[in-house]
This record gives C-alpha cells, sequence and structure tokens, in this order.
RNA sequence: GCCUUCUUAGUUAAAUGGAUAUAACAAAUCCCUCCUAAGGAUUAGUUGUAGGUUCGAUUCCUACAGAGGGCACCA
C-alpha cells in the first residue's frame, strides 16, 4: 500500500516546476510515508512535500494542499488531508486497512518478517566469558542481547551465525587449575589457599569430582609451597609453576577436567536460559607461538611482513597509528609469551577470513578501550574495521528487597544466572535484561521481576496473551464449526477493532527498526503499547455476549493481536504464556 | 589529562530530524451480578545551561555544568 502511494507521490513530484531527476530521488530518499502514529491522523502520513518545499523553497502547505487535490482525484482512498505544518494524512477505504490482517492470518509466526538483510552473513560473537567459573547475571545480559539481535536479524533476513569465544589458553586457566588441586590437597598444606585463587564453592565440588575417580598425590607437598613471594600475583605465578614441576601429569588431567566441568556447567546454564550458540570457538586452537604453522604466529609474521609490526625492546608491539588508538600495543611480550590480545587479532583474522559481511562482537562495557586496538589490527591484516560492529553491554545492578545485591568475584560470592532463572524464571530474566538499551546502565529490580502490579511489564504482556487465548478458546466452545472471517470486518461492522489493527500494522516497522538500530528494546516498548490498546478494548467489550457476526469479526482481529504478540516475544526468545 | 556513554514529569524509563514529547509508579477520583482486577477510565505534572545547523531539534554540531565507565608487556 505504502508502495503504491510513494508511486503517485513521486509522480506528482516530478511534475512541478524547475524539478530534475536527482532532485526527485532526493526527496524521496529524505521522506518517508510512515503508518501514522495515531489514527487522528489518518491511517499513513507522509512528510513529503514538507522535504520537498525546503529543496525548492516552496511554501510546504501549499505544497501540500496541491498534493491533497492530486491525491483525493484518484479515488483511491476515503481522505486525503493535508495538515500540521504540512504532512498529508491519508485515509483508507476500509478494505486496505484491513489488509494487515489477510497478512497476519496467512503468515503467522512469519508475520513481521522481511528481508532487509538481503541475506548478508552475520557473525554474532557474545557472551564468550572466560571459562573460570559458572556464568553470573553479567554474563546474562550479555547473553540475552546477543541472542535476541540474533533472532532479529535472523528474521529480517541475515544469515545469522552466533559463536561463543573458549578463552581456555591463558593463565586464567592456570590459576583455575592451580585452584582446584590446591583446594583438593588443602588439608596436606595445613590449609593454605592462595590470595589470587578462585575461591566460589564450584572449585571445591569440581575438585572432590576430580577425585571420585583419580588420585591426587604428590611426592614431595612442601615443594609446591617453596620460595612463594608475598606478592598476590606473583605467589599465584608460583605456585602454578610449581605445581606443573611437581606432576606434570596431574596438572594436566586437572586441567582439561575443570575446563570441561565449567564449559558444560557454562552450556547447561545457557540451555536453560534459551539461548542457543552455532559454534564454540576455542582459543586454544589458534595454536602456540613456537609452532610456525599456527594461526597466532601466522597472523603475527603477516603483521611484521607487512610492517605494521615491529620489534622494540624485546617486545612486538602493533603499529595502531591509523586507528586513533593512544598507543602502540604489545602482541608478544619480551619474555616471547604471547598477549591475550595477540589472540584475539589471530581470532578476529580467522572470523574475517570466514567470509562474514558482518562482525558483530558484543562485549562488556570495561572492554571499551579495547575497540580501537582490535579495529587497528583488522586494519592492519588487511581487511576492514568497517565489517566490525562492537555493541558495549553496560553492567547490570540486581536489587532485591530494595537493595543492591553486593556481587564479588574475588571472594567467589556472586549471583549466578542459574540463581536468576531459578528465582525469577529464564522469560522474565530476558525480558528485563531487553527493557532497557544495551549501553545503558540496568537496574534490575527481582522483586517487580515477580510482582503482579501493573508495573511488571512482562506480565502485562503476557496477561494480554493469555486472555487472548482463552477468549479464542471459549468462543471455538460456544460456536462449534463457526469460523473467524475477514469478511465481518470488511463489511465494517465492529469499528471498536480499528484501534487495534491500525497498531497491529505498525509491528514490521518495529522489527526492521529493532533489526537495523540493533535494539531489541523496541520490540518490548511496542509490544507494551499493544497490550495496552487490547486491555483497554477488552475492558469496554464484552466479546462473547455480541452478536455472532460480530463476535466473529472481533476474534478474528483479537487473534491477530495474539499472533503479533506471541511473534514479538519469540524474537526476544520469550515464550508466550497461554495461562497465568 | 585523554577516550567514551549519559542528563527527559517527584521517581524509573520511551521517542528513523516531524504534528499536542510517550508510558508506568507515586497523588486524587471512579469501574468486577460481567469473557482472568496480574485489568480499565479520568485529572495534574517533563526535554541540565548557553549558542549553532534546519521549514522544523529530545534527536545533529560546539562550549559549559553534572553522573557512570574505560585508559596494563592482565584477561
Amino acid at each position: 500500500m505504502i508502495k503504491t502511494i510513494n508511486q503517485k507521490i513521486e509522480i506528482f513530484i516530478s511534475s512541478l516546476d524547475e524539478i530534475n531527476d536527482d532532485l526527485v530521488k532526493t526527496i524521496t530518499n529524505k521522506s518517508s510515508t510512515t503508518i501514522s502514529e495515531n489514527l487522528k491522523n489518518g491511517h499513513l502520513t507522509t512528510n513529503v512535500c514538507m522535504v520537498a518545499a525546503s529543496l525548492l523553497k516552496l511554501d510546504s502547505k501549499e505544497l501540500a494542499n496541491n498534493l491533497e487535490k492530486n491525491l483525493s482525484e484518484l479515488g483511491l482512498y476515503k481522505d486525503v488531508k493535508a495538515a500540521g505544518p504540512g504532512f498529508i494524512n491519508i485515509t483508507l477505504h476500509r478494505k486496505d486497512f484491513a489488509l494487515v490482517l489477510h497478512q497476519i492470518i496467512e503468515e503467522k509466526q512469519n508475520f513481521g518478517e522481511s528481508n532487509i538483510g538481503d541475506n548478508r552473513k552475520v557473525q554474532i560473537e557474545f557472551i564468550s566469558a572466560n571459562p573460570t567459573g559458572p556464568l553470573h547475571v553479567g554474563h546474562g545480559r550479555g547473553a540475552a542481547y546477543g541472542d535476541a539481535i540474533g533472532r532479529i536479524l535472523q528474521a529480517t533476513g541475515s544469515s545469522v551465525e552466533k559463536e561463543y569465544y573458549i578463552n581456555d589458553a591463558g593463565r586464567q586457566i592456570d590459576i583455575l587449575t592451580a585452584s582446584v588441586i590446591v583446594k583438593i590437597i588443602q588439608k596436606e598444606l595445613d590449609n593454605f589457599f592462595p590470595q589470587n585463587a578462585y575461591k566460589g564453592a564450584y572449585i571445591e565440588s569440581i575438585g572432590k569430582e576430580f577425585t571420585l575417580k583419580n588420585i591426587v598425590k604428590y611426592n614431595d607437598v612442601g615443594s609446591i609451597l617453596k620460595d612463594l613471594p608475598s606478592d598476590p600475583e606473583e605467589e599465584i605465578d608460583q605456585i602454578i609453576s610449581n605445581l606443573k614441576r611437581s606432576d606434570e601429569k596431574i596438572w594436566h588431567l586437572v586441567k582439561s577436567f575443570s575446563l570441561e566441568s565449567i564449559i558444560k556447567s557454562i552450556k547447561d546454564d545457557l540451555r536453560d536460559f534459551n539461548v542457543d550458540f552455532d559454534s564454540w570457538f576455542n582459543e586454544s586452537s589458534l595454536g602456540k607461538l613456537n609452532d610456525n604453522s599456527s594461526e597466532i604466529s601466522k597472523s603475527i609474521n603477516k603483521l611484521k611482513d607487512d610492517g605494521m609490526a615491529y620489534e622494540k625492546d624485546g617486545a612486538v608491539w602493533l603499529n595502531t597509528d591509523n586507528s586513533g588508538d593512544d598507543k602502540h600495543r604489545v602482541l608478544v611480550r619480551d619474555d616471547g609469551r604471547a598477549t591475550y590480545f595477540a589472540s584475539d587479532v589471530a581470532y578476529h583474522k580467522n572470523k574475517v577470513d570466514r567470509g562474514y559481511d558482518d562482525l558483530i562482537n558484543v562485549w562488556g562495557a570495561d572492554h571499551h578501550g579495547y575497540i580501537k586496538r582490535i579495529e587497528a589490527s583488522i586494519d592492519a591484516l588487511g581487511s576492514s574495521k568497517e565489517k566490525l560492529i562492537v555493541k558495549l553491554v553496560q553492567f547490570a545492578n540486581l536489587f532485591k528487597e530494595g537493595k543492591k545485591v553486593k556481587m564479588s568475584t574475588r571472594t567467589g560470592e556472586f549471583f549466578t544466572l542459574k540463581d536468576l532463572i531459578e528465582e525469577i524464571g529464564a522469560d522474565a530474566a530476558r525480558f528485563y535484561y531487553l527493557s532497557k538499551q544495551a549501553d545503558q546502565h540496568l537496574d534490575f529490580d527481582l522483586d517487580l521481576a515477580k510482582s503482579d502490579s501493573k508495573e511488571n511489564i512482562f506480565y502485562y504482556i503476557q496477561y494480554a496473551h493469555a486472555r487472548i487465548f482463552s477468549l479464542e478458546k471459549k468462543f471455538k466452545e460456544m460456536n462449534p464449526g463457526l469460523d473467524t472471517n475477514i469478511e465481518a470486518i470488511e463489511k465494517n461492522i465492529y469499528k471498536e477493532c480499528d484501534n487495534l489493527i491500525h497498531e497491529i500494522s505498525k509491528y514490521p516497522n518495529v522489527v526492521n527498526k529493532s533489526a537495523i538500530t540493533l535494539q531489541p528494546h523496541l520490540i518490548i516498548f511496542y509490544l507494551r503499547d499493544l497490550a495496552q490498546s487490547f486491555h483497554s478494548f477488552y475492558n469496554d467489550n464484552h466479546v462473547l455476549s455480541e452478536s455472532k457476526d460480530n463476535m466473529q469479526s472481533i476474534v478474528f482481529c483479537l487473534s491477530a493481536v495474539r499472533q503479533t504478540i506471541s511473534n514479538g516475544l519469540e524474537l526476544l526468545g520469550i515464550k508466550p504464556m497461554k495461562k497465568m
């Protein structure tokens, strides 16, 4: 409908004095015909006259009056009116207006989908938490966000792949391994525990599980605590090297066991959170520096060969001049070990080589300073940093009984994602994570998420869905064999539905906008508005005591509302409720 | 100091450069003999300051004031 109107408008614009093809193009690009915010302004609205008037130095109101006359004379629309500073408001014939209902009945769960993504290959990397402990509520926000934009992009015609990058190669994993071993033999060490080791209860349970099938016995336990420096960082490093030296076999067994155990718990939590990944990428698969054929060596060598990396003070540095980063960055330390950054450079090269059109990275806001150097590395390796889209996700504060829930990784006291799911359920958790723009601070109120007031938007929306569902059921019981149909609506029988139909017709645009801006919260706010329109209608109209014709047309229309709510929730990874 | 996000009603939050800035909570008043009251209706209230671009600015630009985050040969 909008398309044909735009064609008519273009014909009108082209017929103006002193116009040329370029101007027509500029005007059509800058202006838009949209579904009116409010039914008072007709069904559709265009701002083309204001755009054209400013470019052509004409009076916008006069231009709007002319376009009004022009469109009216076509006889295609019920009403055309120039309004305000130069808007054109169009009211469609009832049949055209109700077209969206046909569309929903035909497309069902696919209503709202589009192909604006043009089949672009998009990879989304998110969460990528270190496998050194369970996922906590901070990771949950990235999980909900990454998964939701994945679903939204997929629904709007992109070809999406979701990936989790497992940092299974660095020092953190050594600390994890040491933590588990020391916990196992803690009694033999006179209850000693390193200051910077991981302290959560999960460390102990991994250790216990390991000892069920393995024997951990050191010939010379005392040597493990030999030569310990007082600095916490140096202390843990010394313990790591002592443990490795004392019994390399046990070290490797515990290391792989701990990793597997934690990765499994992460996967279990994500399954419960309804987040699924297409691939899991191990940092360790990038290989080692001393292996010339490994990906990490190849990336660094290529950077050196191309003059983008150089040696200085015994270390290898990446030149980041072209990226706006404030200093050059170390890839290989002067002691010959690669930095975390070096792995990430190789990882991003790997991603670029896989041929995606867009790489979306969902990172915690604390990685903000990291963006420029990664962009620099992508450019330096001969690709374009434009491919990389980094979305930062801000921290979430949890509030319980009005108080902020304190969390400290150091002491192992934190609210895990699993705790959150158990407390309020995966769907409500996802909903509240997504209810605010990802790059802004979120105060997550656990009590609100469980409350039964209207303030709890999650239930407000679900309630609308459940109400319609039960209404449909009752309608079918009352009228066996009677189908809902479009005829009644087209015959202009039940005008009170108009507002709902108008709201539904906005949905595909909301999805597109949400995909373009990567903002799932737009869908949440839309659903709230739609639910509100429905609840209001429901209160004013006692559906099941209407005449059969009316009932038919109303239930038909409400089914479309329910389908739309259901589709919107699905895009957020939330299951619509059939009863409450 | 540098980089970055942000500042909207008493509070928490919306708004591809468009019409009278949108909701909820809190306040006041109403609506269950009724399809789920986890609901509905009515009233009152908002764009940090100073400039600029524009037919039009909450939105874009500049400065200022205030808040958060980031600035490792850590990951």
